[in-house]
DNA sequence: TCAAAGATACATGAATAATGCATATTATAA
DNA sequence: TTATAATATGCATTATTCATGTATCTTTGA
């Protein structure tokens, strides 16, 4: 019972994209890209993790459409909204996987017509992720100042 | 982002064990022993399941004084409480491990310091098990005869 | 046309959960 | 007292999922 690292990976990549977004005089036009874009190399060294694995993180963050991805030189990705427009919840539902936290089918359980379980359980599944609700990438930079400057200490 | 099997077979069996319980006249004093005990082999024969498994989830139970168990010929294992002294969170918590949902060390993540995410899912996952408290073994048994049904009639 | 970036597919390794096996211990009954 | 049926316990193996690695393709700017 524990998320994915995947999952994580992904938030620290927002925190990462949030708090560098916080560094510089905010533009308001966030489609437009900043002068050198954050790159998977970028995020590797900063938290010491494998290429591969952030590829795919990244990856998925930008089919949620939460970062523009570039290709090509002098490529890379940034937040594709405001801070405050990404919602916990949701990042976390997407990136882990959104399935019953208890598994009745496959194989079948017997007790299944009469059990009161699982319904108990996955509503409680829901109050976790509605509390998520209240927050978004914006209540994770908080600490803004000591974030960007861990990332830039940080080989 | 699953529970164990472990976990919800200890479940099963706690309600196995309410439900054959609600079957008899309702004795008061609950150290006695029925007539017969069920067994390990009678969980794993109703729920198909294998019996070293069962076997680990049983005497974690009975380590946890949510059953009693009894060796030797004749033995077996029965409610050790009421159920409606039984509560889900107790048991799930138990069961399941009261591991963090987010790991930042192990490898150490250099966001820790500024990290107010780890916060934000610690509380989710108390939540999620405040819900749970509202619980006990007595609700999973509310539709008891149709219970009982089904565990006489699985081979 | 080269090089630097992400995209994609597939293969491998690591961690953990699930299961299997063997044997010890205990209690009952014949 | 002995056979038997039950849980207790430790270790081995298998399966599953997660994490990571390798290779190649595609895109894009210089
Ligand atoms: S006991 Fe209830 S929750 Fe558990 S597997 Fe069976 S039906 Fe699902
Ligand atoms: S980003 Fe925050 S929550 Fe995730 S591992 Fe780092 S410190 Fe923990």
């Amino acid at each position: 019972m524990q998320l994915k690292k995947y999952t994580d990976y992904g938030l620290r990549i927002l925190m990462y994209l949030g708090a560098k977004e916080g560094a510089k005089e905010s533009s308001n036009n966030r489609t437009e890209a900043p002068e050198r874009l954050t790159t998977i190399k970028d995020i590797c060294e900063t938290f010491s993790l494998s290429s591969n694995h952030v590829n795919k993180v990244v990856h998925h963050l930008g089919r949620l459409q939460l970062i523009e991805t570039r290709r090509g030189k002098n490529g890379g990705f940034f937040l594709a909204k405001a801070p405050n427009e990404i919602r916990l919840d949701y990042v976390i539902r997407q990136l882990e996987g959104d399935e019953p936290w208890i598994e009745c089918h496959n194989p079948y359980c017997v007790a299944l017509p009469a059990c009161e379980l699982n319904g108990i359980v996955a509503r409680g599944k829901e109050l976790f992720y509605d509390y998520l609700r209240e927050f978004t990438l914006a209540d994770l930079l908080k600490k803004r100042g000591q974030l960007q400057q861990i990332f830039s200490t940080a080989s």
